[in-house]
Formats: structure tokens, C-alpha cells, sequence
DNA sequence: GTGTTTGCAAACAATTTGCAGAATT
DNA sequence: AATTCTGCAAATTGTTTGCAAACAC
């Protein structure tokens, strides 16, 4: 059988992602959980997000910029990744469900879903980028925390 | 300066992706490309696949299941990913500007294009769902051609 | 006690990079 | 001749896994 045993390290690790909304990549949660667990691994962590995911807790998101991100709203919804910071954001918007429908009619197999990711400039790095012009780097990862 | 020079192993790398509406990964190139070069080496296949990309002449798409896939067709279009094989498809249908639109409308930073990914099951995989049920393993990795 | 979870380290997979030599201009 | 590009191998980065000990039930 495969019975679900409780983990104060999945515990937190839950709790630490719910209070986020920056979806943080496995790696940020391990540097922060570090503080209130000093002695967890990255191997734990990955193994609870991963556990979590398939629990349908949290979800991943692949924004291509390397990791993984976690995040803790399951509810469909579409995001924003600022080329500049590389920040990902949630979209306060509703899907569309008609994308599918129109998807459908040309399209031999079954769609089940879909996700939308948005692209330009978030309004932290718009306000900078108005101020002075080209600061070096661009997308350059942001810290830890 | 920062001037081109044409190479054999580019246009070739070019040339095959143009040839394919399967969206391969890097891997997938190469071995396919070592049929004609068979000296070519994985690291000027990740080169090249990355010029190319800021030449803005093939598109990066990251579905998520480890690898990167690399498309032609600059233009943008939606993709559609099967939950049973793997295998990433186009979405006959054009991009849907009024997402941008609605988007903007909530979001503070600035918008400038989106992609969409849509879920489900292929059309060949249908198929063989209807015939014969569970047949072990899902989503497993294509083969290299 | 039985079975699950952890920490640690080693293994893996995907991608990047340094360098000397080959190819392009 | 000056640069860019290649092959190779080593290095990085992100993620997974095997195992003995710790923990939950």
C-alpha cells in the first residue's frame, strides 16, 4: 500500500511556497526552508515538490530560464516572465476557453488544456528602465530571496 | 567586431530543422545531423542551435520534459504537447491578439507577445487508446528520428 | 514493528565552455 | 593574416536516485 506519512519538512516546505507568489524555482525554496530547517537537503526538497505536484498541491511551471518553477496555485491560470529581470508572475485574468475550441476544430487529436505564457517587461523593471538606460546585464537571475 | 562566417555544420543544422515539423531537441539533432557529419560534435549542435535562435531564424520551445525543442518557424504560433507520447505538434490556428489585450488591461507591466501550450492526447495516440487499453509505460521518450 | 521519509552523496541529464587546431573571409 | 568556427573534453547546472538511519503511524 501506499500510505502518505507526514513530513514537517513537506509541511513546510508547502507552507513556504502558499506564502510566495514570485513562484520560486526548487533552489529558492531549499535556500529559504534552510532557515527553519537547516538540516534539509535539495534531494528532500525535490522529492516533495515532485510529490506535492502529483498530489495536484502545486504546479510547475517551465519558463525555459533554466529551473523549474513551483507554483502554489493550481486553478488554471497564465503567467508573465519579464525579459529583463526574469521575474514570473501570475496573469490576473481568466482563461480563455474558447483558445480551445478554435484549437480543436483544426486539430486531429483531444485537447484536454492548455497554458499561456506572456512576454515584455514587468512594471518594477519598467520604472528603471525609464530612469537610466542600459544597466549592463540584461536578465540577470534575481537572489535567493 | 562581431562579423559571420559561414559554416558547412550550420547551414546542415539549418537545413534539417527546416525539414522537420516535429520540433526535435538538440540530441535529436545531432544524431540525426551525424549522418552527414558524422565528426560533428554535440557542443557545435548547442552552438548553433543558440546563434541561430538570436538570429532569430529558429524558435526555443520548452515543454517541460527536460530537453528544449527547437522550431523553425519563427512566426507565432501555439503548440500542442500529448500527455501519452510526448510528441509537440503545431496548432493550426493564428495566435489570439485580444490575450494581449485582456492581459494588459490588469497587468502593470508592459506586454509584448505571449505563447500558449495546449494539453491532451494525439491523434495517432487515440488510435492506439481505442484498440488496445494501458499498455504500460507513459510518455515515453521518442525514439532519435 | 512496518513502511515512509530524510540526509547525504553519487549518479544523471542537459547544456555550456576553454582551448588548440581547422575553416572562412 | 585575422577571425570565426569546430571537435573534444571537462565543467556547470538542474534534477534524480540508492541507501542506511530517523521518523510516523
Amino acid at each position: 500500500m501506499k500510505t502518505l506519512k507526514y513530513s514537517r519538512q513537506r509541511e513546510s516546505i508547502k507552507e513556504f511556497l502558499t506564502g510566495r507568489q514570485d513562484h520560486p524555482t526548487a533552489d529558492m525554496v531549499y535556500t529559504n526552508i534552510r532557515r527553519s530547517y537547516p538540516n534539509i537537503s535539495l534531494g528532500t526538497v525535490y522529492r516533495n515538490l515532485s510529490l506535492l505536484e502529483s498530489l495536484g498541491e502545486v504546479r510547475k511551471i517551465s519558463c525555459g530560464d533554466g529551473a523549474e518553477r513551483f507554483d502554489p496555485n493550481t486553478e488554471p491560470h497564465y503567467h508573465f516572465m519579464c525579459r529583463q529581470c526574469g521575474c514570473v508572475q501570475d496573469i490576473p485574468m481568466l482563461p480563455v476557453g474558447e483558445l480551445e475550441t478554435l484549437a480543436s476544430e483544426r486539430f486531429e487529436g483531444s485537447i484536454e488544456g492548455h497554458t499561456a505564457m506572456f512576454y515584455g517587461v514587468c512594471g518594477r523593471c519598467r520604472e528603471t528602465e525609464n530612469g537610466r538606460r542600459s544597466m549592463g546585464k540584461t536578465l540577470d537571475k534575481q537572489s535567493a530571496m
